[in-house]
DNA sequence: GTCTATAAAGTGATAGAC
DNA sequence: GTCTATCACTTTATAGAC
């Protein structure tokens, strides 16, 4: 023992404490990355959201890239956990409940479409990330489709693969035209159209 | 006449030079824009690329949103004239044709993916563009299906106004995954697809 | 029209007191 | 852990000589 003892009931204290933080800065971090995207939001922007001063900050993420990718993988923990409740949903109620459900939180929808686009220029910290999420989504849809054509309810045909990678790119584009026209662009109905045309009518 | 005689055959000289000037800014513009991103890229940048200063820059576009948007107008002057080949060309063949050329030039294609989701942000000079870019598409591409519609070329049940908007979603989302993935997503093949699911095979 | 010089503000990040 | 102070740099934009 080098320095005083401490209360084993006291252990816990500075860590909830830490941890409600690093849990502020990161919701700070979401909410200022989506109305400016990366580059144009700066680690002061989310200081003084999360009500503490810049270098304060940087004692829990060291850089702003770790910011930036800290607040992604937090996104991903919250959405998974929504994403486990679609298990025994088909893969069309599944997506189209999501896309529901996101209208309700348009910053979600908008850190994805600023970050992913402005992930494809030069030496952006979040290319990999995203890159890796379309990946897994297209296997993820691939399966899903793969699955429904060996059931016969798939429209003769189609291509799962291609169908995978068009459901994503039109649900990401949907998205995108939602947020310039929300009142003119209905991203659910869209995707229910979608799978109206590479599903067949059900048989029973 | 308060200054010396301006020789008649001279007098477009300047004039040709200051075109010539501005053509070089705003290619510079378009590449520094489509890797950088509005928010990313720099005048200096730009003006480096171009070669000449950020001030004499500044000369020929005073700021640096101007240099935007006159790079915004500039491609759509250029885009417009390939696209007015597409006349007398069937709605389908004219955009599967774009998009097989378009992989030729991937740095338009990464111009309006990044600044069309960085349009989204907060104060971004790009917003009224890309909505209004939008919308115009979705009329045109409305008009384009509700015409093979009355000929009885599309599946009965298909809205054209929701086949336009999910046609202009899923070909964005698609350079987004292409940007991403080149290698892997086959832009042209997925909208084939597309068009194959929404219209009916040709009766002759 | 083009330049140098510079203003005026903001950037991410570090050092070190407390 | 939190702060002030500050570094070293970049940003857009302006002033004015030539």
């Amino acid at each position: 023992m080098t320095t005083k003892d401490t209360p084993r009931t006291g252990r816990r204290g500075p860590y909830a404490k830490s941890e409600e933080r690093r849990r502020a800065i990161l919701d700070a971090a979401h909410a200022v990355f989506a109305a400016k995207g990366y580059r144009g939001g700066s680690l002061q922007d989310v200081a003084d959201r999360a009500g503490m001063s810049q270098t304060s900050m940087l004692h829990y993420f060291p850089s702003k890239s770790d910011l930036l990718m800290a607040a992604l993988q937090w996104r991903d923990d919250i959405t998974g956990r929504a994403d486990a409740a679609t298990v025994g949903e088909g893969l069309m109620e599944g997506i189209v409940r999501t896309a529901l459900y996101n209208e309700g939180i348009p910053g979600v929808i908008e850190l994805y479409t600023v970050l992913c686009a402005e992930s494809v220029t030069e030496g952006h910290p979040g290319r990999a990330y995203f890159t890796a999420r379309f990946e897994r989504l297209r296997t993820s849809y691939t399966r899903g489709i793969a699955a429904l054509a060996a059931e016969g309810r798939v429209r003769p045909g189609v291509d799962p693969g291609q169908a995978a990678t068009s459901l994503v790119a039109l649900w990401d584009g949907l998205q995108t035209q939602w947020l310039l026209a929300p009142d003119t662009v209905d991203v659910a109905a869209c995707l229910r159209g979608y799978f109206d045309l590479i599903l067949l009518p059900a048989e029973d």
